[in-house]
DNA sequence: CTGAAAGCGCTTACAG
DNA sequence: CTGAAAGCGCTTACAG
C-alpha cells in the first residue's frame, strides 16, 4: 500500500525477488503470472517475497517477449480543420459529452482486464500516418475508432493491416471491419410514433449533415415513419448538428411550413438552438409544436421545456466495442462482428 | 504510406535493416535516433533501407533500455461513488466538457513531441493502488492529475514517489508538487466589478461545495470584492455545482434576500438551473437581477439569456501542465513550479 | 565515425 | 514441478 522503498532506488526485478525467495526467476515469473503449475508451498514463499520487495513487473520487458502491451488505442478521428490559425485547439470532439460516455464505457470493461487506454487524435494526414506507424510498431494491441469524418481512410487502413479494431459506427463506405452502432431508423421511428401518438399530423424534421451516415439513416427513418403513418409530404431542412444551426434551420422550417405541429430534430444540441426561436415566434412547446430530439445529451436537460429525446445506450455500446476488440485480440479470426443496439425514447416535457 | 508487407509477416527489426544497408545495428540505431555522428553517405544508405523495409522501431525494446516510454498518464481522480449499483458507469467527469478541453490542451503539446497520453481513472482505493503500481512499474514517464476529490491522497503519493507530476489545481492540503491553476479570486473580482459597474449594489453569491479549494477561493474572492466595494453584508448560499443544485440555491437566496439585484453563481451549470427559477419568480434577467457565472462552459450558451461568465483559459492551462511534466521528465529537479493563469470575463446577455 | 558486445527485465520451450 | 538458458529488439559505453 505504502511506498516503503527509498524513492530513487533502482526498481526491483524478478532476479531480486528470486534471490529473496530462494528460487529461480522462472518460478517467480510463473507465480506472478498465475500459472497453476507451481508447488503451493513455493508459491507462498514467492508471494511473500513479492510483497516484501514490493515487486512490480517491468512491462516493457514483458511486452518485448509476449508481444502484447495490454493497452488499446481509442482513436478520435476528425476531418481536417480549415481555419487552423483561428482555432489553434485540437480535438473539438473531446468536449462533446458523447465522447465522455464512450470513454466511460470503454474504461469500464478495459479496467478489470488490466488493459489501459491510450487516447489518440487523428485530424490530418500527418497524424494519421503517425498513427499507423504507431500501430504497426505494436504499441497497442488493438484500436477503437470513433470517427466523425465521413471520408475517413482509417477504417480501410485498419481493415487492411488486420489490426484488431472496432468502429464506433457503421463505416461510411462498406469495408470489412467490426463495428457497433445504434439502430438509427428505429430511434426516429420511436420519435415519430410518439408525435403521432400525441395527435400530431404535420411533422417535419431537421436532419444532420447529410454526408454523415448517421444523418442519412435518421432522415431515412423519418421518411419511412412519415410514410407509414400516411402523414403526407415529408418536410426536411438540413442542419449541421450545432446550436446555431438548429436556430437557422427551425426558422427555415417555419417559413416552409408555418402550420407544423411537430418536429423531429436530429440532435439535442440543434433542438437547444431551435426552442428559443420557436418561443419567440409565439409558439408554445409542446402545445403548439411538439419537439423530439436525439441523443439524450446534456443539452436535452438544458432545454426549457426539457427535451423528449431518443436515447442511445452509448456506454453499453462503448463497452461492447471494448469487448469486441478484446475478443479479436484473444482470438484473431475472420469474423467481423457488427452489433446493433436498440435506442429508446426518453419522454420529458417537449413532446 | 501504404502497407506493402504481407500482413502477418514478422515485424522488421533493426537487424534486418542493418543487413539491407550493409552496416551494423548500432549505426542504424544512431540514424533512426537522429544522432549526428554518422557519415552523411552512410546515413543516406540507412535511410533508404529504413524506407525500403518500412521499418518501425519496437517501442518495448526501446523502453526496456532507455527506461522511457514516451507516454504520460492523464489521471482523473474522483471521490468514490456511493450508489454503485444504481449507477454502474464510471468516470462521470469524462462527460464534463471541461475535461475535454484539458485533453485537447494536453494533446496539443504532447503530440509534437511524439508523446502519447494514457487515460486513467482513479475512483476508489483499489484503482488508486493499481495506479500506483502502474506508475512505479514505469509504464509512463509522468502524470497529469485532474482531481475532483478534496481528500485525494494521490497528490501526496505522487509527491512522495518523486514521479514527474503536475496537478490541475492547487492541492487541497499543501504538499510539494507542481500545479497549474487559475486565479480564482481575480475571476470573481472581475464578475463583481462588472455587476457593480452596471449599477448593482445588492449582490449575492451561490458558492460551490465548500470542501473544494476552488469553491473556497471563489467565495473568498466574493467576500473581498463585496468588502472592497462597500456593498454591505455578503449573502451566501452553498451550492453543489449541479443544475438542480443551482435551482435549489437560487430559491433559498430569493427567500433570504428578495431584494437582490445581482448574483455571482460559481458555476455556469448552477446558473443554468437558476435562470428558469428566476424567470418563474417574475424577475427578468438582467433587468431585475443580473447574473454572472463561472467557467464559460457550454451551459453558458444554453442559458436563456446567454450567460455573462468568467472564463478560465483551460486549454492553455492544460498545455502548460503538459509542458511542466515534460520539463520535469527532461530535467528532474527539486523545483516544484506553480503557474497561475488569469481569468477573463466574457460579457453576454445575463449581466 | 563505426562495430562488436553487453545488457535492459522478462517469458518460455526444453531438460530433468 | 523446477531451473538453466536462450532470446525478445533495442541502446550505449567501449575500443578502434
Amino acid at each position: 500500500m505504502t511506498t516503503d522503498l527509498p524513492p530513487s532506488t533502482r526498481p526491483v526485478t524478478l532476479e531480486h525477488v528470486a534471490k529473496v525467495a530462494g528460487v529461480s526467476r522462472a518460478t517467480v515469473s510463473r507465480v506472478v503470472n498465475g500459472k497453476s503449475t507451481v508447488d503451493p508451498e513455493l508459491r507462498r514463499v514467492v508471494e511473500e517475497a513479492v510483497a516484501a520487495t514490493n515487486y512490480v513487473p517491468n512491462s516493457a520487458a514483458r511486452s518485448l517477449v509476449t508481444r502484447r502491451t495490454n493497452s488499446i488505442a481509442l482513436v478520435v478521428s476528425e476531418a481536417e480543420r480549415r481555419h487552423q490559425a483561428l482555432d489553434p485547439f485540437v480535438g473539438r470532439m473531446f468536449t462533446d459529452p458523447h465522447f465522455g460516455r464512450v470513454v466511460s464505457g470503454v474504461i469500464q470493461v478495459l479496467r478489470p482486464q488490466g488493459m489501459q487506454m491510450v487516447l489518440m487524435l487523428a485530424d490530418d494526414s500527418a497524424s494519421r500516418g503517425q498513427l499507423l506507424g504507431y500501430l504497426r510498431q505494436g504499441h497497442v494491441d488493438g484500436v477503437i475508432l470513433v470517427s466523425s469524418n465521413a471520408t475517413d481512410p482509417l477504417p480501410q487502413w485498419l481493415s487492411d493491416t488486420r489490426i484488431p479494431a472496432v468502429l464506433a459506427s457503421r463505416p461510411a463506405s462498406s469495408c470489412p471491419i467490426a463495428y457497433v452502432d445504434v439502430d438509427q431508423r428505429e430511434g426516429v421511428r420511436l420519435a415519430v410514433d410518439h408525435l403521432v401518438g400525441i395527435g400530431r399530423r404535420r411533422i417535419a424534421t431537421i436532419s444532420g449533415p447529410l454526408d454523415m451516415p448517421a444523418s442519412q439513416e435518421r432522415l431515412a427513418g423519418y421518411r419511412e415513419a412519415v410514410a407509414a403513418h400516411g402523414l403526407g409530404e415529408p418536410v426536411v431542412v438540413e442542419g449541421d448538428f450545432t446550436q446555431d444551426g438548429g436556430a437557422v434551420a427551425i426558422r427555415r422550417l417555419l417559413e416552409i411550413a408555418p402550420d407544423l405541429d411537430g418536429v423531429f430534430i436530429a440532435s439535442d444540441l440543434m433542438a437547444l438552438g431551435a426552442l428559443p426561436v420557436l418561443s419567440r415566434s409565439g409558439r408554445r412547446v409542446p402545445e403548439d409544436i411538439a419537439v423530439v430530439g436525439f441523443d439524450d445529451s446534456s443539452p436535452a436537460l438544458a432545454c426549457d421545456p426539457q427535451l423528449t429525446t431518443v436515447r442511445q445506450p452509448v456506454e453499453d455500446m462503448a463497452a461492447e466495442m471494448a469487448r469486441l476488440v478484446l475478443r479479436q485480440i484473444a482470438e484473431p479470426s475472420k469474423a467481423m462482428p457488427m452489433v446493433v443496439f436498440r435506442p429508446s425514447l426518453v419522454v420529458r416535457q417537449s413532446a
